[in-house]
DNA sequence: AACACCTATCGCAAATTTCCGATGGATTCC
DNA sequence: GGAATCCATCGGAAATTTGCGATAGGTGTT
């Protein structure tokens, strides 16, 4: 994965509204939500919850599919999945004892 | 792991400056590298990388220690695993499928 | 003691983010 | 067609972050 993708998901992870709707979103998973239930479960306004919601899209953590006049948000497990990578990459680049207690400590779940 | 950890975490690398620095600290383990190589590398001011710096440590990411008058500086490879976990678990949460192919693909180092 | 070196912190300006109400486009319902 | 619903976007205010130079503390050197 590249950085820019990385830092774009961890910059957009990094906030507490945009945190709690990713968790919230992968919870309903695969069904997904709709904008209005997500702006209700943040407690905040319409707008600002709205351009908290593009950050997650620019940055591939959340995809939209309009279904009538609503919008239905899902998930992007699999962007979470490519963070992840470039994170243990990272670590483990031809250094597999960094990484070995992460990868062993993954398989319980 | 506590979601305002995670939270830090996400919040700290969602910068370039401190995700090169980190990944440049992950690099340089078990070793660490000294602030002043840290400020070259980063291009910066030695005065705003500091900033950057006291970012990564309150998060938990860097463990700084004393030698001499340098302070050598430490990815904290745990805190990452921390939050590998976090994102993992949040996603495995009783579903199992979700995860299955991010743990799969994390084994191949 | 005096000096040089390394790094944290202060003060401050510029840039960015965050938040809101208001507006407008698109869709559904009557 | 007209009203209502859902959501993105605009304009602007407040808060936060980011960057810098200057300063100061702590450590080693002479």
């Amino acid at each position: 994965m590249e950085i820019d993708s990385s830092l774009a998901i961890l910059a957009a992870l990094g906030h507490p509204t945009r945190l709690d709707a990713f968790r919230l979103l992968v919870r309903h998973e695969p069904d997904g939500i709709s904008t209005g239930q997500l702006v209700e479960a943040s407690g905040l306004t319409q707008s600002t919850f709205s351009t908290h919601l593009a950050v997650l899209v620019k940055a591939g953590l959340v995809l939209p599919e309009k279904r009538g006049r609503q919008q239905i948000q899902r998930a992007n497990i699999k962007a979470l999945k490519d963070l992840m990578l470039f994170l243990a990459k990272d670590c483990c680049q031809g250094r597999p004892e960094l990484c070995e207690p992460l990868v062993a400590e993954l398989n319980c779940c």
